[in-house]
RNA sequence: GGGCGCAUAGCUCAGUUGGUUCAGAGCACUUGGUUUACACCCAAGGGGUCGGGGGUUCGAAUCCCUCUGCGCCCA
């Protein structure tokens, strides 16, 4: 059955995909075999397929379809995460469209709508990892907010609370004015903008004395409750005890002193704005000092911005400067630049800001996870390299602020009382609450009406660090026989940009439920960058539409196309050229298959043995590829993985075998090479079966008609075989003379067809076994073993034998002694360097044995060429 | 400002404990080839002071120091 150019790519996809799913090949249950399992780094439910999704999926299914292959219980486990910030402000901005504000929307018909929203465009993404080939267990698709899986995150909640390991803290956390929540410290970036410096004159109080300060941010003067100056600076002496005058507003703050002061940056005066930035925090409770915050929650001013009140911190900037200069108290306005904090997912400006939280204790709960990764290797990054990084951050951890003031998401199971900080107890239900409170506050009396729920949701990485587990209902039901046969999972593909968010938060949840990593080994891959380097992001518009890819280079294609250039860790520079290599390698493989199908198998025939010979060298060539692939396989170098599959195919089996075992032009294949061949062409396609799902299972079926137990995707990974190393070395001796014979067919314009006579001065006694191939692949009449030097020949060497191509008249006698004088040169050239190597007794003596042997082996041979060479030129001459 | 990492062919990158196979791969490039699977092909070929400088060693892309230029993380 040809195929050639009837290859649909997408039909062929969509057959197969449908064909893997309806025999359920992806669906994993409990069994006897050994568990190999990856969970899915969640994507966001409402996102789109990216490039970078691409990449990591594209991993982890080849990972998986291998491990499947090799006989383990392959079950790699789908979903998706709620993304609280990021669908919530979808829905906020998708309701504003249609007039409604989300302030007038009670929580509950908010959330109706957001899981509208989440119902209409929710696992679009994982429709589209189907289209790439992606073989998830689709059983067990997960949510973050599945019912099931939202009571493990509050079960943990109140777990840890109870532990004491969380708290409600009044604290400077991060404030994203523009989603209105907070932000925990990760997901804060801080950016380099060009911004001033601006130098204010502030009055002492009962003098006519001024000092300068130096702000960035001339808006906060009026949450400004000290000036605070260096007690060493002796510029300031005369200020101290005494208090300064606040431009505008006119209040009157204290001057106080504090080493914290940097002499050397602005004026060497700081204004302290307690409420509005976290080192001033920290004066202003070591000081006690008044805390005036001037901000609403959308980082307008409030009434202490007095005529300001209402307007933007941003509008404020810029008008009180203006009205400072107007007074005379702003002295003057440098530029500056400075790193400014903003949030990851609306990009608005981070407002630092004192408010109630919640946050989890790190400190105890890191150990058992730096140890695991740092001392243990129970987890190992790929690339190494992480764990310095991962170490920088477990150790110097702070606590977490789990609270988000949304309602995408699960809300705190804190039910408050009463008006006080500390009324409020914490349970997986109101109905428990209520017990809670009741013997708290020895107050029967109270009702569940009594209780309020603390309005804030959970971070959303409160959910997923719980993933590994959750899926299989690991907090809820610890003892389930899927749990402990699933658990811990093998391998985790993510980006290094979630280490900390998601990969270390992981397997400290791992170790404090279940006393063990969550997985064995966490595989970070490149960021996905365009050929400039840039990151790619829907703003740049600079990623290419994933699905239009898919249909332009078919889904094999385009995995193969990212893998290509994906070494662990690196970023990937993603070039569409990639994909089209991808494309041409699938082409390769169907243009392969369809000559075995051209020809005529005759029964009758004896095999050649050119077809015997090469047959076993391919063979071994297979065995060799494979330990190679393993050897990559078992250090995540997926791309080098490929590399070898890659060149396996393309220049030993289509380059060299097929060619080999070609029958001539319309003539019949013995039926032993055939089915042989057949055979390897099954090896080849099951090796890159999990790089190319699509085009194998295809082939694999063109075959011979299979039965659905016999679909490629559930069948085996090559057995190990040994490998005749002395094979291999014969060949690549072959393929030098069948490279010398092309060399000179290509410098003499002898054509192909043209059958030549080959003799051999057989110095290095070179087995014969590659003789049939050589003669059939650069079409030698004869090969002749001589002993003598033939005359009016054209002349070539292998090592110190030494091949004769006779050419009546053709030799031109001057150009042939030239190019052996070349080559005698280089060799004594090269004899000199070994030789004085061997000369130098140090390296004699210090050298390992087997590093002296090999010297002189390159003696002897240089020595034995040498000799040859001067034969030759003596014979010319 | 603190920490980590990188620099090898035009591009993207391998190069394990310093030593056979060490200067490599893929792509790109140059030349030649198409009646006989594939031009998304085949064959042959060019191309590198291994970022600069110093050191250790019999021997350095590899180890040490230093300089330069990039990248990432954290503050």
């Amino acid at each position: 059955m040809a195929l050639g150019a009837t290859y649909n790519a997408s039909e062929i996809e969509d057959k197969w995909y449908a064909y893997w799913m309806e025999h359920n090949y992806f669906h994993s249950e409990v069994d006897e075999r050994e568990p190999y399992t990856i969970v899915i780094p969640p994507p966001n439910v409402t996102g789109v397929l990216h490039m970078g999704h691409m990449l990591n999926n594209t991993i982890q299914d080849v990972l998986i379809r291998r491990a499947r292959l090799q006989g383990y219980n392959a079950c790699w486990v789908p979903g998706t995460d709620h993304a609280s910030i990021a669908t919530e402000a979808k829905v906020v901005a998708k309701l504003k469209e249609q007039g409604i504000n989300k302030a007038d929307l009670t929580r509950e018909e908010f959330l109706k709508h957001a899981w509208e929203w989440t119902e209409e465009y929710g696992g679009v993404i994982l429709d589209q990892l189907k289209k790439l080939g992606a073989s998830c267990d689709w059983e067990r698709t997960k949510f973050t907010l599945d019912p099931e899986m939202s009571q493990q995150v509050i079960k943990s909640f109140v777990d840890l609370y109870n532990k004491g390991l969380i708290y409600r803290g009044y604290r400077m956390v991060n404030w994203d004015p523009v989603a209105k929540t907070t932000l925990s410290d990760e997901e804060v970036n801080h950016v380099e903008k060009q911004g001033n410096l601006y130098f204010i004159k502030y009055k002492i109080e009962g003098s006519k004395e001024t000092l300068t300060i130096a702000t960035t941010r001339p808006e906060t003067i009026f949450g400004d409750t000290a000036i605070c100056i260096n007690p060493n600076d002796e510029r300031f002496t005369h200020l101290k005890g005494k208090k300064a005058i606040v431009p505008i507003c006119n209040r009157v703050i204290p001057i106080i002193e504090d080493e914290y002061v940097d002499v050397e940056f602005g004026t060497g005066c700081l204004k302290v704005t307690p409420a509005h930035d976290e080192n001033d925090k920290m004066l202003g409770d070591k000081h006690k000092l008044e805390v005036i915050d001037i901000f609403n929650d959308d980082a307008s001013l409030n009434s202490f911005g007095l005529h300001y009140e209402g307007k933007d911190r941003f509008v404020v900037r810029k008008e009180v400067t203006k009205e400072l200069d107007e007074k005379g108290a702003l002295i003057k306005t440098e530029q500056h630049i400075n790193k400014v904090g903003t949030s990851e997912r609306t990009k608005a400006v981070i407002e630092p800001r004192l408010s109630d939280q919640w946050f989890l204790k790190m400190e105890e709960l890191v150990k058992p996870a730096i140890k695991a990764v740092l001392e243990d290797d129970d987890v190992v990054l790929h690339p190494k390299k992480f764990e310095n990084t991962y170490r920088h951050w477990m150790t110097n951890i702070r606590d977490w602020n789990i609270s988000r003031q949304l309602w995408w998401g699960q809300q705190i199971p804190a039910f408050f009382y009463g008006d006080g900080k500390e009324d409020f107890v914490v349970a997986e239900s109101i109905d428990e609450a209520l017990v809670l409170a009741k013997s708290k506050t020895n107050n029967n009396s109270l009702t569940t009406e009594s209780l309020r729920q603390d309005a804030d949701a959970l971070d959303t990485w409160f959910s997923s660090w719980l993933w590994p587990m959750s899926v299989f209902d690991g907090l809820n039901n610890p003892d389930n026989k899927e749990f402990n046969y699933y658990y811990p999972t093998n391998d985790l593909v993510t980006g290094p940009d979630i280490l900390f968010f998601w990969v270390a938060r992981m397997i400290i949840a791992g170790y404090e439920y279940t006393d063990k990593a969550p997985f064995k080994n966490v595989y970070l891959t490149g960021l996905v960058r365009d050929k400039q380097r840039r990151k790619m992001s829907k703003s740049l518009g600079n990623s290419p539409d994933a699905l239009k890819l898919i249909n332009d280079y078919s889904a094999d294609g385009v995995r193969v196309g990212l893998l290509l250039s994906a070494p662990a860790g690196n970023d990937l520079m993603f070039d569409e050229g990639l994909c089209n290599q991808g494309k041409g390698f699938s082409k390769k493989i169907q243009s392969a298959f369809s000559l075995t199908q051209m020809w005529n198998v005759d029964k009758t025939i004896p095999q050649p043995e050119s077809s015997r010979i090469g047959i076993e060298w391919y063979k071994s060539k297979l065995q060799k590829a494979l330990v190679e692939m393993d050897d990559h396989y078992s250090k995540y170098r997926i791309s080098d993985a490929l590399m070898t599959t890659y060149k396996l195919i393309q220049d030993e089996f289509c380059g060299w075998l097929l060619e080999i075992i070609k029958p001539a032009y319309q003539a019949p294949i013995d039926s032993k090479t055939y089915n042989e061949v057949m055979a390897l062409f099954e090896d080849n396609l099951r090796i890159v079966h999990p790089f190319m799902p699509f085009l194998t299972e295809e082939l694999w079926h063109n075959i011979e008609d299979r039965s659905p137990q016999e679909a490629l995707c559930i069948n085996t990974w090559p057995k190990v075989e040994p490998i005749d190393e002395n094979l291999l070395k014969n060949f690549e001796f072959a393929a030098e003379v069948i490279s010398g014979v092309r060399t000179i067919r290509k410098e003499k314009n002898i054509a192909f067809k043209d059958a030549i006579v080959l003799s051999v001065i057989n110095g290095e006694k070179v087995d014969s076994v590659f003789d049939a191939i050589i003669s059939k692949l650069v079409n030698i009449s004869e090969l002749n073993y001589i002993s003598e030097a033939l005359d009016s020949a054209l002349t070539f060497r292998v090592k110190s034998n030494e091949y004769f191509i006779p050419m009546e008249g053709a030799i031109d006698v001057e150009a042939e002694i030239e190019k052996l004088k070349e080559e005698l040169k280089y060799t004594e050239g090269f004899l000199r360097s070994v030789q004085g190597k061997l000369k130098n007794e140090k390296f004699v003596n210090g050298a390992p044995e087997q590093v002296v042997a090999s010297e002189r082996k390159k003696e002897a041979d240089a020595l034995a060429k040498i000799e040859t060479l001067k034969t030759s030129l003596v014979s010319l001459s």
